[in-house]
DNA sequence: TAGAGTTTTGGAACATGTTCCGAAACTACC
DNA sequence: GGTAGTTTCGGAACATGTTCCAAAACTCTA
């Protein structure tokens, strides 16, 4: 299984400490290597690198569907069952493309304050990933920010030093942490997604249009307003919103308040 | 990758409020036709309600990848095609089967305190949405609240009511509801989904092992604890936190402190 | 130079979601 | 009843992700 420890190295002939591999499940030996200190056999055709740079052309020139395995195959030259030697899966492969990108993520300037740090890194966080359509499609595969590479862990790393330095808990981080890690994989996922019907501005009105607003009445009175007003970005905003009032949640158990 | 390209149309007996529609864009299936007041030609041999129930059949007794377009077909006693007649996507289908959830949703008792009752009918939204493990399916390719049932939508009016109570304008509200159902999405999806490899806790722990504490000190050193503390439900004390923020921050907002 | 061991490679094949398109079945009206 | 209009039905077929399996290619050692 591809993890994603050696964040880093050099995409290609890495090995890695892979996790414990359940019998019988055929993956590339690229990643497991059971044996083979001096790599023998025959050598690779294609790299990992190559791979990752042929995707992001089709991705680059085309839409994001048109990155299909055997269309990545063809612009390789390669058999398309040869790719699974490489890349464990598609997932894999849309997760090698995050993590290139993740991994150009410029450190943020970084204020004093910590609640402005924390800001300033989750922001950077969102807008590297937001920046990448099918980084939706990976996120929602899998969350844990354990396949981010190292330079989003850094960012993560702020979040953490910035708790602390609010006076924040372990705990207390990993609870701060986490909650601003949901709110920005929602962000992402459903600011990125307006593909689904019912989701066109058009639809939206004909939506709001049809709810009754003796029974909605909030709803409905917004309605008019509601694609405006979604169509500003306020990530940003809410966030900091969402800092403040977790540190002073944290502020208020510390004093014993409500544990 | 859910397209969207749908020529055809999808018959179904109960009209409803339509929206105008435009040939080919629908909303949700169950309105449409577009001619024909009274009914005519071939009755279909199968409703929407016995597909939804044919669904949920073979989703309970099996796991929830079982649930194939074929299977689903074969268990309905049609062929595969015919079910594109009924439902237009698999997309829809599973929408479907989340709308026969959240249309379940018990309206929770309602506290007076506004933000009380933010919290709870948030709460209420993300309970209902958790229990499936297919919500997260749907949720990640459109997240627009309007395929969200009547019921749940109450509850986005409940959110909305209590913000308006506690003082916030319409876009202040928006602003509010948005952040939450960010929030309640991503911890969801991320929450949700400890299927991608590397989520299990051995990979975790090897993970968090394979850190560099020079590099990344506080993570390194939450790394042990992480895995406890992930697994500690904490939605609704960061719901409260991030309640509490929006509010303050409304408030600064309307003294004119932050425009 | 001849294996032996190991790795890479790719054709065939499968499951799935989906579309095409023609045939079947039914209603309404003449 | 017959015909037109409309709707439903479903087999064939396609693209895609993926696995199986066996052959090809390479390195190292004897």
């Amino acid at each position: 299984m591809f993890r994603n420890y050696h964040a880093g190295r050099s995409p290609v002939e890495r090995g890695g400490p892979a996790p414990p591999q359940r019998a019988g499940a055929r993956h590339d030996g690229r990643v497991t290597r059971t044996k083979t200190p001096g790599r023998t056999g025959r050598p690779p055709v294609t790299s990992r690198a190559q791979i990752v740079a042929a995707a992001r052309r089709l991705i680059d020139e085309g839409t994001w569907e048109g990155l299909t395995i055997r269309r990545l195959a063809a612009e390789l030259g390669i058999g398309a069952t040869t790719l699974y030697h490489h890349v464990r899966d598609k997932e894999e492969l849309l997760l090698l493309l995050l993590n290139e990108c993740t991994d150009q993520i410029a450190l943020p300037e970084l204020p004093e304050d910590p609640r402005e740090r924390i800001v300033a890194a989750a922001t950077a966080i969102r807008d590297a990933l937001a920046e990448w359509p099918w980084a939706a499609e990976v996120l929602a595969v899998d969350g844990f920010i354990g396949r981010l590479g190292e330079p989003a862990l850094k960012l993560v790393e702020t979040v953490l030093d910035g708790a602390a330095a609010a006076g924040c808990s372990p705990e207390q981080s990993v609870h701060l942490f986490r909650s601003l890690w949901y709110y920005t994989v929602g962000e992402i996922l459903v600011r990125a997604e307006p593909k689904g019907p019912g989701t066109a501005p058009a639809d939206r009105d004909a939506f709001f249009d049809a709810l009754d607003a003796s029974v909605l009445p909030r709803l409905a009175a917004i309605g008019e307003r509601w694609t405006d007003l979604a169509a500003r970005d306020r990530f940003a905003e809410g966030l900091r919103a969402f800092v403040d009032g977790l540190l002073a949640q944290a502020e208020e158990e510390r004093k014993g308040n409500r544990p």
